[in-house]
RNA sequence: GCCGAAGUGGUGGAAUUGGUAGACACGCUAGACUUAGGAUCUAGUGCCGCAAGGCGUGGAGGUUCAAGUCCUCUCUUCGGUACCA
């Protein structure tokens, strides 16, 4: 058993046992106690639920973790989070649902089997062996029946099925996109597998290759989701503003340019139709369909083309957009600016976005800077039109755009009409002809979520020579992914090439060379509803059994990282929208509350030789500076940075439960910082924690030797039944300290201060002399070491489940109800009276709790420092306050 | 650029609706117990000042009897996001 016991703490219990004048028991042992309640829990089913209609329920998910190998510290502080609210919520009375699984499906898994010689299913269900093994030793209250991975066929089957409702129902729909493709490893890449335009494996160029895809049309419900980020109110305001900016919403109008000559129309989106006279040319995105039928037989058609091309080696680059200079090239066509009459010219410019609004622009350079910079660079007309009050423009001399408001000028009938009038003003009238109308623009698109990969759910189509696209047949699925395929060297997915997996006989005509759609799903897609899963995880006829869904769901308290503010939730809300649209559940919101965790950092350690160092690798010196363990060269600290394996600023869980137990582990996470904050990691931070176990620990066990328990109980009645002042204060620290811990969970997941607070209780303990022969003061002491216990249990429930157990309690403390506080034992009998003059503090003092304000007043005035602070000065006002204390402030 | 959050001792962080700024902890200092201390206990610890007192919540103004908290301007840091028309 020795090494399951810190290192510190066996090196001090063996000279104390040397000195034989401790015992063990001295300190608390984690490596002892834990395991033993964890068996416990387990043994009796501690952590099982079922649906009760009796009780109410509440329902509370972390976001579950990509299963990468190891749990790291901020699922450690995720999950520590949750398990508080829970194990207080269950001594709340709540039914509670608290379940944890694996987001199973993922790229990593091909990385590493490629990377290991080995399959990303048995990379997988090891990892995932690895990672259950450690949330166990944390302590975590899960009910583990509820287990689920989304790798497996009973999970992927039921988001199949989906798909196939929403190809029916059109909601699903396949068109022609994009991808990275790397030539020479002949896969496709993700954004993050393109190393500066370079694939990751090979390092030669990536260039973007059409593919046909499929896509869920979210964007039918953008309004719908935009809406709703304002009936949030349990959702941080930053993360619905970040949605929110995501969907993109923008009011303005689609105008109608007719290309002049010819029988073509050009919409374009504005959000300034009141600039419209302004307007001196147009530009095309350069993949605009019409860009080609624009400029042939234009002796411009090979200007065109060398741009084109150009681009297209540039284009999507991603952040590399920036990098590009604007440019672009005549089309050698005008088109007929609606409002004026006038031809403009037309060109294709790479500014110009497909993917947003119509993929073409009204260019007013005097009102937007890109329009400017483009203007002056090709020698274009500028024009102004709306004037701002001063100084006034001139075309000839002004040096940016201007984008406020103004009076409108050289707009024909709309001259000196305000400009943001005007923009409902112009709209109208150029609808009236035909020309326009009022229009909505998003930003947020489809959501594409074909993978060209294996290690993913497979969608379920098959294509035939005949009927083209055929969804398989119901009774067909779940479609397995094969899991006896081996990982191409190069990173593609194998499922092309597998003759079994992919011959398929077609469903609709039955023609035997039908093919299989090798794509898998994009991962987001089983991550937006295994939250629903877990409340019937077995249930084999449907995605969830209704009833156990209208029981749970929706998920009252959802906790994760601020990283997957935009995807995940958007998805998740949106696939909400899909099965509500379906009548398969009847709310729209699957997170009634969200709390997005802040990171955990760290300082980085920088050798000049060796780069990043692990903490191990640096040595403090005695002039608390630090050395590389290999070269002796100085160390540089760095800033506090989030944790990363490439900083090597990481603490690893293992480590920490080893050296110090799951709950000092649990108990620095929450007490360091509030959870929305960044959490700085501190050894000495865990340190404290350590000790602060252990002195309640000793305190604990003094309690039990000096106190008789045959002779003494914990006292329950109100404040006012006891003698002594230090029992009655200590009895009201007590109960205080209850309201204090139960709001700080409740109501605002501050657990530091939650903690604050039992300390200050413990600290009052410390000043009680248990060996006085008053049994009054032992019952107050009594009653508040177990309510120190019961308050502290959900924070860290091994230790308390212990000392509550020592202290000859039966059963486990999970088991007993929250402590209430006596509302007629939470005020102190004397009360401070804090006096300033003219604002500044200048006395306290304390009164009995009852006296009457004049003579609060009074003793004010008499005090001696405050008669000198007010010397003769005429006393103007005396203001009182009375709250927590009295204040009085003295105006003179 | 835009959107969001945050700036409080040597450090992490506390301060209902404006009402004692610095709870609690780390660190540090001193003492006690010790052969020993990286254990434990006790006391102290915002800054300046011998003191009286003064100054203090990124900075500058303002409202108020009273401002970390409200208003205006501004600086810095972090996060998100962008040729969005």
């Amino acid at each position: 058993m020795w090494h399951l016991i810190g290192f510190d703490n066996l090196k001090i219990c063996v000279k104390m046992l040397v000195k034989g004048k401790y015992r063990m028991e001295e300190w608390y042992n984690p490596a002892d106690v834990e395991p033993r309640w964890q068996a416990y829990w387990q043994d009796h089913h501690l952590f099982k639920v079922t649906e009760d209609p009796e009780k109410e329920k509440y329902y509370l998910l972390e976001m579950f973790p990509y299963p990468s190998g190891k749990i790291h510290i901020g699922h450690v502080r995720n999950y520590t989070i949750g398990d508080v609210v829970v194990r207080y919520k269950r001594m709340k009375g709540f039914n509670v649902l608290h379940p944890m699984g694996w987001d199973a499906f993922g790229m990593p898994a091909e990385n590493a089997a490629i990377d290991n010689n080995t399959h990303p299913a048995a990379w997988t269900y090891d990892n995932i062996r690895a990672m259950r093994a450690q949330l166990k030793k944390m302590g975590f209250s899960y009910d583990w029946d509820r287990e689920i991975a989304t790798c497996r066929p009973e999970y992927y089957k039921w988001e199949q099925w989906l798909f196939l409702k929403m190809l029916e129902n059109g909601m699903a729909y396949r068109k022609e996109s994009f991808v990275n493709w790397c030539e020479k490893c002949q896969t496709v890449l993700a954004n993050e597998q393109v190393e500066q335009d370079k694939c990751w494996r090979c390092s030669r160029p990536v260039h973007q290759k059409k593919l046909w895809q499929w896509f869920f049309r979210i964007t039918d419900f953008a309004e719908d989701l935009l809406v709703y980020c304002d009936k949030l109110p349990g959702w941080p305001d930053k993360v619905t503003v970040m949605q929110k900016n995501w969907i993109g919403k923008s009011v303005g109008s689609e105008l109608t340019f007719q290309v002049a000559g010819m029988e073509a129309q050009i919409p374009v989106f504005t959000t300034r139709p009141d600039t419209i006279f302004g307007a001196t040319f147009m530009c095309l995105a350069p993949e605009h369909p019409l860009v080609e039928t624009l400029c042939k037989g234009t002796k411009q058609e090979k200007d065109v083309a060398a741009f084109l091309e150009k681009v297209a080696a540039q284009e999507r680059s991603l952040e590399g957009l920036e990098k590009y200079e604007k440019e672009g090239v005549f089309t050698g066509r005008h088109c007929i600016n609606p409002a004026t009459g006038e031809e403009i010219p037309i060109y294709t410019a790479n500014f110009v976005l497909m993917g947003y609004g119509t993929g073409a622009i009204m260019s007013v350079p005097a009102g937007d800077q890109r329009d400017f910079d483009f203007a002056k660079k090709y020698g274009l007309e500028i024009r102004v039109v709306v004037q701002p009050a001063s100084p006034p423009l001139d075309p000839d001399t002004m040096e940016t755009a201007y984008t406020g408001p103004g009076i409108m000028v050289n707009s024909g009938q709309f001259d000196g009409m305000d400009s943001e009038k005007a923009i409902e003003t112009i709209t109208d009238w150029l609808a009236e002809q035909g020309r326009g109308k009022k229009a909505v623009s998003y930003r947020l698109r489809d959501w594409g979520i074909s993978r060209q990969r294996y290690w993913g759910a497979p969608i379920p189509v098959i294509h035939c020579p005949d009927c083209k696209v055929v969804p398989v047949s119901q009774k067909d699925l779940p479609i397995a992914l094969p899991e006896d395929a081996n990982l191409l060297e190069k990173g593609g997915s194998p499922l092309p090439t597998l003759d079994y997996f992919k011959q398929a006989v077609c469903p609709r005509c039955g023609r035997k060379d039908a093919r299989r759609d090798t794509d898998t799903m994009d991962t987001f897609v089983e991550s937006s509803w295994y939250y629903l899963r877990y409340c019937s995880p077995r249930f084999d006829q449907g995605m969830f059994d209704p009833a156990a869904v209208k029981y749970w769901a929706p998920v009252d308290q959802y906790i994760g990282g601020v990283e997957h503010a935009v995807l995940h939730l958007l998805y998740s809300r949106y696939f909400m929208r899909v099965l509500h649209h379906f009548g398969m559940i009847d709310f729209k919101e699957p997170f009634t509350r969200l709390l997005t965790q802040g990171m955990v950092c760290k300082e980085t350690m920088t050798c000049p030789e060796h780069g990043y160092l692990y903490p191990e690798e640096a040595r403090k010196e005695a002039n608390e500076t630090f050395v590389c363990t290999r070269c002796g060269k100085d160390v540089e600290i760095g800033r506090v940075i989030k944790m990363s394996k490439s900083k090597k600023n990481v603490v690893d869980p293992n480590e920490l439960l080893e050296k110090y137990g799951a709950d000092v582990t649990r108990l620095f996470c929450l007490f360091a910082a509030p959870p929305e904050r960044d959490l700085e990691w501190s050894e000495d931070g865990v340190e404290g924690s350590n000790r602060f176990i252990n002195r309640v620990w000793r305190l604990a066990l003094a309690c039990m030797q000096k106190i008789d328990t045959s002779q003494v109980t914990a006292f329950k009645g109100p404040a006012g039944d006891l003698k002594s002042q230090s029992a009655r204060s200590l009895y009201i620290k007590t109960q205080q300290t209850i309201k204090k811990v139960t709001a700080d969970i409740d109501e605002s997941f501050h657990f530091n201060t939650a903690i604050a607070a039992v300390m200050e209780l413990v600290n009052a303990v410390y000043t009680i002399d248990l060996d006085t022969s008053d049994n009054e003061i032992k019952a107050v002491v009594l009653s508040a070491m177990e309510n120190m216990l019961l308050l502290l249990s959900p924070i860290v429930p091994h230790f308390c489940e212990e000392l509550f157990e020592k202290m000859g309690h039966q059963g486990s403390i999970l088991e007993q109800s929250w402590p209430t506080f006596r509302t007629d034992s939470i005020e102190t009998d004397e009360v401070l009276v804090v006096v300033q003059v003219n604002g500044k503090l200048r006395a306290r003092f304390s009164v009995a709790a009852d006296t009457a304000e004049p003579a609060i007043k009074d003793a004010a005035l008499a005090d001696d420092k405050v008669v000198k602070h007010i010397q003769d000065a005429p006393v103007k006002k005396i203001i009182l306050v009375r709250k927590k204390q009295i204040l009085v402030n003295i105006v003179v």
